[in-house]
DNA sequence: CGAACAGTTGAGGCGCGTCAAACTTGGTGG
DNA sequence: CCACCAAGTTTGACGCGCCTCAACTGTTCG
């Protein structure tokens, strides 16, 4: 059996019983490859499967009448897409991938087993929802009140300290595969605003850019701007034992 | 023992066996009153209870250094505050009451009884958190890419689609105890624009105001100008049956 | 009656959007 | 290995939506 993602994800946070790893490898038996920018699921349509991303990165995003774009959530390594369409009958976001990408589809009822069978793991995954929560309150902060060059900086953090949960060389920098149209839509701004920003970042000696690689010479400094603290921590103390 | 809160929004999405409602009846055994503005808990301080909502308006916020605010969310009679801090050690956010209000204090472990005694309660729990999430991104939506206009109707109907779900009477308006800083704080803009925006939607005829309670005479026309959807259906097919 | 707070209104300014054109880059095929 | 094209980025000029500051009005409650 290949290496399976969310266990090394929830492995991070507790010691997972066999019966546990057993459970959640379960969700990851089937996968599927797909192209950058492959639509992953319309709005509209049914939501039959979850998906486990194997690898790439994928987001979830609503697109206006008149065509204006928001970007919701970018989905990593080890995340499930789209919990949060899980107790929908239907999709409220279309799903697509930014980069080619491999997901694991399993059928929303595969949570069931967890849910019927491990509290323990049930509680994990909650709170991992919950923090996840968490994460969009930081941008909500972000979007209603930081200016176009705080909102980079707090883009520029996240990803980082995302990346860095699974890669030890965040530090000598990582590739950003968003257009400056992608991240102007995760932040509420527009693309052309998005490269003049980005350009007073790096002359400011914030950053440094050779194509999307990207590498954070400030980190002390830009956590300042936008008062960033990363923390997701998860407080397992009131976990159920099983 | 008083009408309990909690099982009352359950109760909505799901029979609840008799044990469950022990278990839920219990997180509201204590009950405390807070006077309008009064702070409930501050960032940085450890989180050791949640509270049910048991009648009046919370809020949870941020402030930045300089005085910026934002706030995050509002909580309604029936809600969990804040459950998107359970998993935290430390507050992240201040928590304070729009209006006079009653809590039911509660331990975080008392959430352990429920995820381990019972499966479809835990699943429920679940999916609410799930939907909340929902509301988010109808949120960072409306910040990043709606007009004030189209920010202000959003929020008129998103308010009117909760307070529906417990009275009956929101077609004859409804009170708005927010102020206006509040819904600027709420929408990513400034009091004064709020009052303006207002004013214009009104005129357009779209609202009656007197005070602060709010008529919206043209719900249809409102929610083709924000594109609004109310759904917060709970797809409970793949529930445990415990 | 007056203090404190919420809402309204006006004048002026700035941050970010819009439109458009040039430039850069990476992939593709001859 | 270069020519070419499409996609992404940068830069400039200009405009507008929302912010800021400030004065005034209305309302509530001691």
């Amino acid at each position: 059996m290949s290496e399976s993602c969310l266990i090394a994800k929830l492995g991070r946070y507790v010691d997972l019983a066999e019966a546990d790893r057993r459970v959640l490898a379960r969700l990851e038996e089937s996968e599927r490859e797909y192209r950058k920018d492959q639509i992953v699921r319309r709005t509209g349509q049914p939501v039959e499967d979850l998906f486990v991303v194997k690898s790439g990165w994928v987001t979830s995003f609503s697109i206006l009448e008149d065509g204006r774009r928001q970007l919701l959530r970018l989905f990593y390594p080890g995340d499930i897409v789209d919990l949060a369409e899980a107790t929908m009958s239907h999709a409220q976001h279309d799903i697509k991938c930014i980069t080619p990408a491999v997901l694991c589809p399993f059928p929303k009822a595969g949570l069931e087993p967890i849910f019927r069978r491990s509290p323990r793991l049930t509680a994990l995954l909650f709170s991992m929802t919950v923090n996840e929560a968490g994460s969009l309150l930081d941008r909500i902060r972000a979007i209603g009140r930081f200016s176009a060059y705080e909102r980079l900086c707090y883009l520029l953090l996240e990803v980082r300290a995302r990346l860095s949960m699974t890669v030890s060389t965040v530090d000598e920098g990582f590739r950003l595969p968003l257009t400056q149209s992608d991240i102007a839509d995760l932040l509420g701004l527009t693309n052309v605003y998005v490269s003049r920003t980005m350009t007073r970042i790096e002359r400011d000696r914030l950053i440094r850019r050779q194509g999307n690689l990207v590498t954070i010479l400030e980190p002390d400094r830009m956590r300042e701007i936008c008062e960033f603290r990363h923390i997701h921590e998860i407080d397992t103390s009131w976990f159920p034992q099983d």
